[in-house]
DNA sequence: AAGTCGGGGAC
DNA sequence: GTCCCAGACTT
């Protein structure tokens, strides 16, 4: 099809996958990047795919501004693969905690392990080879082998997407496969020469990133303005087509907070790690207690001061969380049965110092809550 | 094809 | 409040 288009015969149709190319598209973007793309990003400038995967692994539905705050720290405390495959995956969580989706934090782990193991220690180059690794679908795996060796592989992420939706005028939901393999088509048609491959991937997300952008686009300095379909039917800000959105289920949880201190005047705080799957997988957090665990913990002495309940929001989810606050006094450390935990939390538990604690992979809503906590607990 | 998985930036 | 972000994985 596009190779028909490409003639200069257009069919008729209004479609923008069946009329001709864009003209010298890519080149535009080129030129475009050169002069108003997004340059000095702690991950650029480098063709190492170390640390163009740890950025891309990073930026998986996750902003920029947030990754500038993680990319440096993970990367002086990991330089290369080798070191991160023979850290604990407890060390990358901890430095993974408040980054969210945390499942990338053990694929990325498992990730550099395959990579000691099975290719030496240097990640594969192409993409078909990189997407057999965890944690690299197909986005990821064209980005790194088009930014690292010029692979002529087209990306297909958000920013793409919106980009080739509008430049084609194209209004289909593209979480759907049928569509979503004819903008790859497309996308795939416009890729230009191996040299320019870098340099072109980065101006088509600096381009969906800051002019192309989902609310308020910035039509008038758009460098491919002239033969976009969208533009030209005004309908910029309809495009890409909303897929339809998720419904949300509630949680309501109690927060156990319980500190203790030993005789030696020594504060401990009770968590447990979170199983390798579900919400905040591998993390450690205050006991949760559904309502039957929490009717079991209100058999047992000592009294809970508790909170008032705060809301934390995930993508599927409105969690009502209520902060038990309990603290204890002199001779060992209470089991998990004392503080009425059972089965799968009971094993997951730990006594953690409150300096230990500081340092371990804490959820956001509890990082952020946690010295609060501590101060009340440890007060009188 | 649909559901699951965080947290925050920008509006 | 809203939308959505350099998506991958499971069922």
């Amino acid at each position: 099809m596009a190779s028909g288009a490409a003639t200069g015969v257009d069919s008729g149709s209004d479609s923008g996958l069946e009329a001709p190319l864009p003209d010298d598209f890519a080149g535009r973007l080129v030129r475009w990047q050169r002069l108003h793309g997004r340059h000095g990003l702690p991950w650029q400038g480098t063709r190492d795919p170390y640390r163009v995967w740890l950025s891309e692994i990073m930026l998986q539905q996750t902003q920029v501004a947030t990754v500038l705050d993680y990319y440096p720290r993970f990367l002086a405390r990991f330089p290369d693969v080798a070191a991160l495959a023979q850290a604990p995956l407890d060390d990358v969580l901890a430095l993974w905690a408040g980054l969210g989706y945390y499942s990338r934090a053990r694929n990325l782990h498992g990730c550099a392990r395959r990579v000691m193991a099975d290719w030496g220690g240097v990640f594969p180059a192409r993409a078909a080879d990189l997407v057999t690794l965890p944690g690299i679908g197909v986005s990821t795996a064209a980005a790194i082998a088009a930014f690292c060796h010029g692979e002529r592989i087209s990306i297909l992420d958000g920013n793409v997407q919106r980009v080739l939706a509008r430049h084609r005028g194209l209004d289909e939901d593209f979480s759907r496969a049928a569509p979503r393999r004819e903008l790859q088509r497309l996308a795939d048609a416009l890729v230009p020469h191996a040299s320019e491959m870098p340099v072109y991937t980065q101006a088509l997300m600096d381009l969906g990133a800051t002019r192309c952008t989902p609310r308020q686009a910035a039509c008038d300095v758009c460098p491919v303005r002239r033969d976009c379909i969208a533009l030209a039917q005004g309908r910029v800000h309809e495009l890409p087509r909303k897929a339809r959105a998720t419904v949300q289920k509630v949680w309501a949880h109690a927060l156990l907070l319980h500190a203790h201190c030993d005789c030696a005047g020594l504060w401990h705080v009770a968590l447990v790690q979170r199983p390798a799957t579900g919400v905040w997988s591998g993390l450690w957090t205050p006991p949760l207690l559904d309502e039957a665990q929490q009717a079991q913990r209100r058999a047992h002495a000592p009294p809970i001061r508790a909170h008032e309940a705060f809301l934390h929001v995930l993508t599927h989810r409105r969690w009502f969380l209520t902060p038990w606050l309990c603290a204890t006094r002199g001779g060992d450390l209470p089991d998990a049965v004392a503080l009425g935990l059972d089965g799968d939390q009971a094993a997951a538990m730990r006594w953690w110092t409150l300096d230990q604690a500081a340092g371990l992979a804490l959820p956001a809503p509890v990082r952020a809550r946690w010295l609060g906590w501590m101060e009340e607990l440890t007060a009188a």
